[in-house]
DNA sequence: TTTAGGG
DNA sequence: CCCTAAA
């Protein structure tokens, strides 16, 4: 490093200015390293102490296992292990019990997610430690909730179904309800278990998701303010399937770095997103690219209206077709564009029930039927077809739900990937939030849905087609959420920054940008500082290494001049006038293949 | 939001 | 280009 700064004064013969070192403005620099553990160490450290502890009393006390846990999300940053519930209480609903295949509305949300690094990690020594841990997690989670849980785990994978439902009291009386079901796949190198939350049903007094069977009596996690069941199960699961992240909050940090990006650019990219995706129920699409996403919508049916909360859509089904021997990356682009395509224009909703897709758009809520098959609904987004249209839309506005959904997770962001649920069925219905996030994936990750930026549209008018804009940015999102593409500096565009910079310096780059590139959005501040950077190197290298379109030798003359000049006069902004010495001392060199 | 640097 | 700690 060092080495690498000085060089950048080296070679050059203008202003020599001895190595001052800069400031670091920023300490930025090794903060975060070193010091981190080992998320799989930590989750087998946590797991097997919880299996310890369960498996000889019952005395840990939740607070220890937090603390834990705690922990590891602390120390893990890149791999946290996130937990979320989002407890909803419905009064309109009175399941009898459910039955896995029944649908059942979803009342509150239970979120796991393991992410550890599926490679690079070290073998994973104890499988059932890892499995307890994710276990343990989900544990704490519900802790958290104020829910006493009760988990068994257990290696078998069969027994996912059970009584999922028995009803669950906490000690305070509160009703605990978890109608969704959750699924949980935890991928911890080699060892692939996958934890299943079943529902429970509020009309249940006590909801137990039981773990099937289980060998393992050790697995049993007491204490806790209410009773819980979780079912859990041990499968395998592909490697692309990457385990379900739920921490809200840090979600919604990325999503909103990643709209920072474009505070620059003129039009309002980040504005909303909606997810394309689907229902449930919609046949089986095969398409190789179909990015389904999970889809899940809550059906609440109340004194004679209904609310719809879509959390997703399923993309159409896209046919893309490439020589085998492109790229990945190549094929993820396609595939946005693809996706783009269909949601770049008008947005269009098909609304299936049953698999079927309701051509009548004045038929009325009742007479579908849907109010009694919520659990078939679905919707999916149709390509400009003159059929469709938006007179779906009118659904909506039929059913008059004006009221805000009850408590919707403010952002229940996920992302679509590629998952295959292992049942493709109604019972997919259930899932939520599945989340998928695999790079290696050739699923495009769409952006997730926010149930309620779709929902509040439905109003009984026009209004309801105040989504389309949203839509539009739907199809920017996806790009959102994608690398710029590059946009190689032109000789001219490097003029102007050297230019700028050798008259307004090295640190006052937002400076620089509005001197020479206000009119172009796309070059922020950082990048021309980065750009700033790159010639610096290049003038410092020889001529062969460079690569791309070749920079003429005098403009990198001026950038190691300038470079020079105001590295030794760092830090002084005002001199409003301080001309560039280095434009006079600047050695006009002729281009040649010096440097070293 | 900007700056400054590492990735 | 991206990501982010600092300022």
């Amino acid at each position: 490093m060092v080495s690498k700064k000085r060089r950048h004064n080296g070679g050059f013969d203008g202003f020599l200015s001895p190595v001052v070192p800069k400031a670091p403005r920023s300490a930025h620099k090794k903060s975060s390293t070193g010091s981190e553990v080992c998320p799989f160490e930590l989750l087998a450290a946590v797991a097997g102490q919880l299996l310890q502890e369960s498996g000889s009393s019952v005395s840990s006390t939740g607070l220890e296992r937090k603390k834990q846990i705690t922990i590891s999300e602390k120390c893990v940053k890149k791999e946290p292990i996130e937990v979320k519930i989002n407890p909803l209480r419905l009064d309109y609903l009175d399941h009898g019990c459910c039955g896995e295949s029944e649908f059942v509305p979803e009342h509150s949300n239970i979120e796991l997610k393991l992410e550890p690094p599926l490679k690079d990690l070290p073998q994973s020594d104890n499988d059932s430690a890892l499995e307890h841990a994710s276990i343990v997690t989900a544990t704490d989670f519900l802790k958290e909730v104020g829910a006493n849980v009760k988990l068994e785990a257990s290696s078998d994978k069969n027994g996912i179904d059970g009584d999922l439902c028995d009803a669950n009291m906490d000690t305070n009386g509160t009703k605990v309800q978890t109608d969704t079901v959750e699924k949980l796949s935890v991928d911890l190198t080699g060892v692939k278990s996958r934890v299943n939350h079943h529902q429970l049903n509020k009309s249940c007094k006590n909801a137990h998701l039981p773990f099937y069977s289980d060998p393992a009596p050790g697995a049993y996690f007491p204490r806790h303010r209410k009773n819980v069941k979780i079912g859990h199960a041990v499968k395998s699961f592909d490697q692309n399937r990457k385990n379900i992240y739920m921490r809200e909050r840090y979600q919604a940090e990325i999503a909103a770095k990643r709209r920072k990006k474009f505070h620059h650019s003129s039009k309002p990219d980040y504005v909303q997103e909606t997810s394309s995706e689907s229902i449930s129920n919609t046949p089986k699409e095969k398409a190789v690219t179909s990015s389904v996403i999970n889809h899940k919508s809550l059906f609440q049916a109340k004194d004679g209206h209904v609310k719809f909360s879509i959390k997703s859509f399923k993309v159409p089904e896209l046919y893309i077709e490439m020589p085998e021997t492109s790229t990945v990356g190549s094929l993820k682009r396609k595939v946005v564009e693809a996706v783009t395509a269909i949601l770049g224009g008008d947005l269009h909703v098909g609304v299936l029930l049953q698999g079927n897709k309701i051509k009548d758009d004045n038929t009325t809520l009742q007479q579908t039927g849907i109010a009694l098959n919520s659990d078939t609904l679905g919707f999916i987004l149709e390509s400009n077809l003159p059929q469709a249209s938006h007179k779906e839309l009118t659904l909506l506005p039929t059913c008059e739900n004006h009221e805000p959904l009850p408590s919707l997770p403010a952002s229940p962001i996920m992302d679509a990937g590629f998952l295959k649920p292992p049942i493709d069925s109604p019972v997919a219905t259930c899932f939520n939030n599945q989340i998928e996030n695999n790079q290696e994936n050739k699923q495009e990750p769409l952006e997730v849905v926010d149930t309620k930026a779709i929902v509040p549209v439905t109003p009984l008018n026009p209004e309801a087609l105040a989504i389309v804009p949203l839509n539009h940015k739907v199809s920017k999102k996806s790009e959102l959420s994608q690398r710029r593409t590059r946009r190689p500096f032109s000789v001219s565009e490097v003029e102007a920054l050297v230019e700028a910079v050798e008259t307004l310096g090295t640190g006052r780059w937002r400076d620089v940008k509005i001197r020479a590139f206000d009119d172009a959005n796309h070059r922020t501040y950082v990048d021309l500082k980065d750009k700033w950077k790159t010639l610096v190197h290049t003038a410092s290298i020889s001529p062969q290494q460079r690569r791309g379109e070749p920079v003429p030798q005098d403009l990198l003359d001026r950038v190691l001049a300038a470079h020079s000049f105001w590295y030794q006069n760092q830090s002084k902004p005002h001199g409003k006038h301080q001309t560039e010495p280095v434009q006079t001392q600047r050695p006009v060199k002729v281009c040649s293949g010096f440097e070293a």
